[in-house]
DNA sequence: ACTATACGAGTTAGGCGCGAGTTGTATAGT
DNA sequence: ACTATACAACTCGCGCCTAACTCGTATAGT
């Protein structure tokens, strides 16, 4: 499951690197939150970049699946799928201290490289799979962008959760 | 009119603002861009704050303005209207050397005050009067979001005003 | 498969003095 | 309604140094 060990570092050292940032985060910190010594963090990642990266990856890779789970609910109409979608992707880092998430991420650049840049493409190609049609590209993409905006003057999640939805019955609901 | 010394210099101060950051711009590259001498400035405004806010409010207000005269042009319809609206409004801001005036706004919120939240609020009331209708307010508010989120990732001026035909549209159109 | 301890190498934060640059003002002149 | 020049006060970056911290690794032990 992912539910071991590796996975219990990873979820420690996000809220670490989320609350001092990068470089003010050390090994003992990450070590210290995830209860294991600093050597034994040694064994998982062989280095702090390596370890941040593998901390963004798994950060989005888990919004990525559970986004994909919720636009894969087909018994859901298109409608409530697309809300969730948006809820879980960019949702997640709203308000309180999950804001500081995303400045993490595009923050950092020079040790992410290009991998941040996969996972929108990603996201961007479900929710075109889940729109279908003909201009399921230009919904996707204006939806995006509203996600982003609303994102920027948002206060609390549900704030961005009821702003989306008027957004996505506005784009392509009725 | 417009076009008064005054004028000359908010808009010479608003080039070397943006191309230096507040902090690195002098009084006295302001005064040589306005062709002016460093003491003859002061004759207009008394301390670097003031010029900076009123550098600021200049520009803000020339952007309100334009965005007023496009979406009071009658002879247009709405979709060109509100396309224009948002082209001199957001778009103003995006790419070149442009963008950094954007930055340079809410990066001196000292400086600045509640100034610059005014202007939102005056543009998006502008919005709502020329959609009209009851949803006027969320269409208006989901449009702002959406051209702020293009803002973000568009490269060109041509290329924002593209995308935000393109959610336009979606909303108004077919 | 780890912990506890230790260690070298490298990076960084803090203090400090100094010269340079900048702000705001004054003064004389046109 | 300005320019040219000058000036005091202040801030800011700069170099330099030292102390503290952090990374990555090693070693011995369980």
């Amino acid at each position: 499951m992912g539910s071991d060990r590796r996975t219990q570092v990873l979820d420690s050292a996000l809220e670490v690197f989320a609350r001092y940032g990068y470089r003010k985060a050390s090994m003992d910190d990450v070590a210290k939150a995830a209860d294991i010594s600093r050597p034994g963090l040694y064994f998982y990642f062989s280095s702090k970049p390596e370890l941040f990266r593998a901390t963004v990856r798994h950060s989005l890779d888990g919004s990525i699946a559970a986004a994909r789970s919720v636009l894969a609910d087909s018994r859901q109409p298109l409608r409530e799928r697309l809300i969730g979608a948006f809820d879980h992707w960019a949702g997640r880092y709203v308000g309180a201290m999950a804001a500081e998430i995303g400045v993490l991420i595009d923050s950092n650049p020079e040790l992410l490289g290009a991998m941040p840049a996969e996972y929108p493409k990603l996201f961007r190609a479900l929710v075109i799979e889940a729109i279908g049609g003909r201009s399921a590209g230009d919904v996707a993409g204006t939806l995006i962008s509203t996600a982003i905006g609303i994102k920027h003057d948002a206060e609390t999640r549900d704030e961005f959760r009821e702003r989306m939805t008027v957004a996505v019955d506005l784009y392509c609901g009725r």
